[in-house]
DNA sequence: CCTGCCCCATA
DNA sequence: GTATGGGGCAGGA
């Protein structure tokens, strides 16, 4: 509805010297209400999370405006909301938000808090019906910015985008973003005045807005930036080179128009109050006050009375309008109280029996008693003074072993935030020891204050230490890396210790995951409480230090003692199933090995990866330009799709090998071949993927990894993730550092060593062909290793019978291929893919190969035979790898299911030897007196930061360290060899 | 905002 | 042919 009454120029009185804030209100709400704990809720029940938020931000707003810089102080204001879906979008396309589903029930009753709220504290709340709050601050920036006034949109919506000008910012304070037009064309691909003709053409499918199928922002971009604007590219459509593109931009140009008409905000809404009426008047500080104290926001409101002066105590709270919210008449929840505790599984009676103490009838019974006893939360406690600390404490003592979990404000673990310990002692008998939980009263801009009651955190420490260093007490903990990182950072060594996600590996490797989740359905039958739940997901996501201590308490205790009854099952195992040496030689010793690591993280050159994302930024755009020119047409060069259209469609080139969705594959070896053929594009493609490659993945993203305070680039390594007993690097992943191309070289060279420091290298040669010739026993290989000869070379001498001496390269090219093939459970398929041979041949090849190394064929038929009866294969130190589906009727799978096996005892067997090399070698750096720092591994690779004057008897330690590392545990019938050497950067040293 | 797909970096 | 982790694109929630 339209008032005829109220068409002035909502602008008339702002001049530039006014400052008009703008926040949308709606967006806002929604916001607020997703990044805030479902728990935030009134004394009596009423939820209040989003109206918490939404305080915060306002009083923040008022109290400092948008910057810490002096003069940015708003002159007008106002907050801005829907007032219902119907608006006239809805008229022009019926469908528009029509998916959107109703607000969640918690919500409803917020709606009218936040406009109560904007009122209390003296803020226009402003809505107007028929029209979106977009189009409102779409009409009021507009005019206020004609009049010169500066205008500060407060929103993280993108559909607001398009407003943004010279005189028009917009800030999200939930993010802390400031978005001018840079982040605006990083966004979109085009600056604000084209926002609208992109999202006409992709769409978007949150609001319900068509576009064109096909059509995503980047292509969007591409057009648009192509053709001006979207009349243009809707009349020239038939000029487009894509057969499908042009179709649908043809077909769906009607809908495209009415997607314009849909995301173009109305700026010329006949508003009821102009600018000038929205001046900011002063804050009536008890009115305030009285709201706050209504919703029981204690901190706001003490802080809003502070800072106005306003007598707290002797206001009275405000007399709330409550729309939509029914007291819940009785508590959802009860305690299944009564029960005892569940008795401790894995000392369970063994009948009495004769054979009842056998491993094997311990382990079983652990496994029974575990599912028989529920998990459940009535003997968890919530611990707030150190009396109590203590008393669990002298309990962890007398038991002899304790499960604990820390909770943090962080997955890095070399950036979390201790916010509270849980241990337990007994299945069902846990703790959780809040120390670091702030006051999340919907204080979403920071600044919450430590919540009372919580044991300080150094007391509680001091508490701590003696225990967890205790070497009287076995500390049980899920994936303990973890923990053992965040505790080392306040000075805590963990004591002796089991880790539950490492005797599950240890014990079952392939089957599953080893995530406590996992465990603890498959070993308890019980879903533990997800962190989600908790914390939210996602964008919403609050850190821990933010959760209610009643809610952190439930998960936390949970998890301790859900480890320690996982810890019960799975123990007893190890001994019923001969693991008892691989958990305790190869993986428990790992975990203060890998956390010393990644605690010292490894130095990296900012500048030059700086210098180098330039370079490779012109390399792309240089051949972008290129690329386009070849292709006669621009388009996106990093979407496979508009590339195979290209290729194979435009310019008929003859397509190779399929992808899995029956797309024309694009791959490099595809685009190799077409290259060779003589075909520019493909050649220029792959030179752009390796730029793009290069930059995104490594020069882009490893600056974001440096760690402020140490300044270095801390990876996580993961003990369980690969099914072979390799270890696994992420964030950043530093076991996939470029080296085989120049450029890619170049990224290396950014590895640098602290100044009066080198990088010292030191890697095994052809560990796995070693180990294989070991494991299979084939004498002349053995023989050739310990010869030390070019073993690839003596491969093709003894298959084609030609001598080393001179040898074609292309000869010995082959015969490596044969050699991986070998450790990769080689099939004729992947290697005529390989050699770019036909099938035939590669299966002659492989024939050949098999008559000249008999053993090596009985060494797979073992291998295979010996998996199908066992479901497992083994390494040299008894390390199974699990393959429970390989007797599946599949033959493809069952083929992979079989090369897999082969290749484990050999990928495996090597990661055992670098392992025991790892293990060991602190222990002989000290020993020695070295100071040389062990920092990455790179599954045959140590890298090390050694002091320049001990570099060579770092190396000379480093060597036999490693080139022993399988002894005496086994004696190896080929040596190792480890080639080493040390530089300023991790190239030169590799 | 999440997921699947494709592609690609390493050993 | 083995083992990983990760980035960009496009589509569907």
């Amino acid at each position: 509805m339209i008032r005829a009454m109220s068409t002035q120029d909502p602008a008339s009185a702002l001049s530039p010297d006014d400052h008009l804030i703008l926040v949308d209100g709606s967006t806002f709400i929604f916001r607020a209400y997703h990044a805030l704990p479902p728990l935030t809720r009134k004394s009596d029940g009423l939820p209040v999370g989003a109206v918490a938020g939404f305080c915060n931000m306002l009083w923040k707003l008022l109290q400092e405006g948008l910057t810490p810089e002096e003069g940015d102080e708003p002159t007008h204001m106002a907050v801005i909301f829907d007032h219902s879906s119907k608006t006239f979008r809805s008229e022009i396309y019926p469908e528009y938000k029509a998916q959107r589903p109703e607000p969640p029930e918690d919500l409803i009753p917020q709606f009218g808090l936040i406009r109560e709220a904007t009122r209390a504290f003296c803020v226009h709340s402003i809505e107007q019906e028929g029209f979106e709050a977009d189009d409102l601050i779409a009409t009021y920036a507009r005019s206020a910015a004609a009049h010169g006034a500066r205008v500060t949109i407060v929103s993280g919506d993108k559909d607001l985008m398009q407003l943004i000008g010279p005189r028009v910012g917009m800030i999200d304070t939930m993010k802390n973003k400031i978005f001018g037009e840079p982040e605006v064309f990083e966004k979109f691909g085009v600056g604000p005045d084209k926002v609208i003709e992109v999202q006409a053409l992709a769409g978007d499918s949150v609001d319900n807005v068509p576009g064109v199928p096909g059509i995503g922002l980047k292509t969007a971009a591409l057009l648009i930036n192509e053709f001006g604007d979207l009349d243009t590219l809707l009349a020239k459509a038939d000029t487009i080179k894509q057969k499908k593109r042009r179709e649908n931009l043809i077909e769906f140009a009607e809908q495209a128009r009415i997607s314009k008409q849909l995301v173009t905000l109305k700026d010329d809404v006949p508003v009821a109050l102009p600018a000038s009426a929205l001046a900011v008047t002063d804050l009536d500080g008890a009115r305030a006050v009285a709201f706050l104290k209504a919703l029981e926001f204690s901190t706001l409101t003490r802080r809003v009375g502070e800072t106005t002066g306003a007598d707290i105590a002797a206001i009275e709270p405000a007399e709330l309008v409550i729309k939509g919210w029914h007291e819940p008449d009785a508590k959802g929840r009860q305690m299944d109280n009564g029960r005892t505790p569940a008795g401790t599984a894995a000392a369970a009676d063994p009948d009495g029996g004769a054979g009842g103490w056998q491993p094997q009838t311990v382990a079983d019974a652990a496994a029974e008693a575990a599912k028989a006893a529920p998990v459940d939360a009535s003997g968890y406690e919530t611990v707030t003074d150190t009396d109590r600390l203590s008393a669990w404490i002298a309990e962890a003592a007398e038991t002899g072993y304790v499960a604990v979990d820390t909770e943090t404000t962080s997955l890095e673990a070399m950036q979390a935030d201790l916010v509270g310990v849980s241990l337990a002692t007994a299945p069902g008998r846990a703790c959780y020891i809040p120390l670091g939980h702030v006051d999340g009263d919907g204080d979403l801009l920071g600044g919450g204050g430590l919540i009372a009651g919580q044991i300080p955190l150094t007391e509680a420490l001091a508490l701590l230490k003696p225990m967890l260093e205790d070497p009287g007490i076995l500390k049980i903990a899920q994936n303990l890396k973890y923990d053992w990182l965040v505790l080392q950072r306040y000075g805590i060594e963990v004591g002796p210790h089991d880790d539950t996600m490492l005797l599950s590996y240890a014990l079952d490797a392939g089957i599953g995951g080893n995530g406590m989740d996992a465990l603890s359905e498959r070993w308890l039958g019980h879903t533990p409480i997800p962190f989600k739940e908790v914390a939210g997901s996602g964008k919403s996501m609050i850190t821990f230090d933010k959760v209610p201590i009643e809610t952190a308490a439930a998960y936390a205790a949970e998890d301790a003692d859900v480890t320690l009854r996982l810890w019960q099952v799975l123990k007893p195992r190890l001994a019923a199933e001969r693991m008892t040496t691989v958990y305790e030689r190869l993986e428990r010793p790992m975990v203060p090995v890998l956390a010393k690591m990644e605690a010292r993280g490894i130095a990296i050159d900012r500048q030059m990866l700086s210098r180098l994302s330039g370079d490779f930024a012109q390399g792309m755009a240089r051949l972008e330009a290129e690329i386009h020119e070849l292709a006669g047409e621009p388009f996106n060069v990093g979407s496979p799709k508009q590339l195979g259209d290209i290729l194979f469609g435009k310019m008929g080139l003859p397509g190779g090998k399929k992808t899995k969705t029956g797309a024309w594959s694009t791959s490099a070896s595809v685009l190799d071949d077409l290259a060779a053929e003589g075909h520019e594009l493909p050649a220029r493609i792959v030179e752009w993927r390796q730029l793009s490659k290069l930059k995104s993945t490594y020069s882009d993203a490893l600056p974001g990894f440096v760690n402020p305070e140490t300044g270095r680039v801390h990876t996580s390594y993961s003990l369980a993730a690969t099914t072979t007993g390799r270890l696994s690097s992420s964030e950043p992943n530093l076991q996939n550092i470029p080296v085989r191309t120049e450029a890619g070289r170049k990224i290396r060279k950014a590895f640098i060593a602290e100044k009066g420091n080198k990088l010292l290298s030191a890697d095994y040669s052809q560990i796995e062909l070693r180990v294989l010739a070991h494991m299979a026993d084939i004498e002349q290989l053995k023989q050739a290793f310990a010869d030390g000869l070019d073993i690839h070379a003596m491969t093709a001498s003894e298959m084609f019978g030609v001598p080393i001496e001179g040898m074609d390269p292309m000869v010995r090219r082959r015969a490596k291929a044969i050699n991986f093939g070998i450790i990769y459970g080689i099939s004729a398929f992947g290697l005529a893919a390989q050699l770019g041979i036909s099938r035939g041949e590669a299966s002659d090849y492989i024939k050949t190969y098999f008559e000249r190394f008999p053993g090596i064929r009985d060494y797979m038929e073992e291998t295979k035979a010996f998996v199908h009866a066992h479901g497992y294969v083994t390494t040299i130190f008894g390390r199974r790898a699990h393959y429970p589906e390989v007797n599946t009727k599949n033959p493809n799978m069952r083929a992979f299911y079989e090369r897999a096996a082969i290749n484990a005892p050999i990928q495996g067997s090597a990661a055992d030897i670098l392992r025991r090399a790892m293990i060991r070698m602190d222990e002989r750096l000290a020993a020695s007196k070295l100071n040389a720092r062990m920092l990455l591994q790179v599954h045959d690779e140590l890298i090390f930061e050694v002091p320049e004057a001990e570099v060579d008897a770092t190396i000379s330690l480093v060597r036999d360290v490693m080139e022993s590392a399988a002894e005496p545990a086994v004696r190896l019938s080929v040596p190792l060899q480890v080639d080493a050497r040390a530089a300023d950067n991790w190239d030169e040293a590799h």
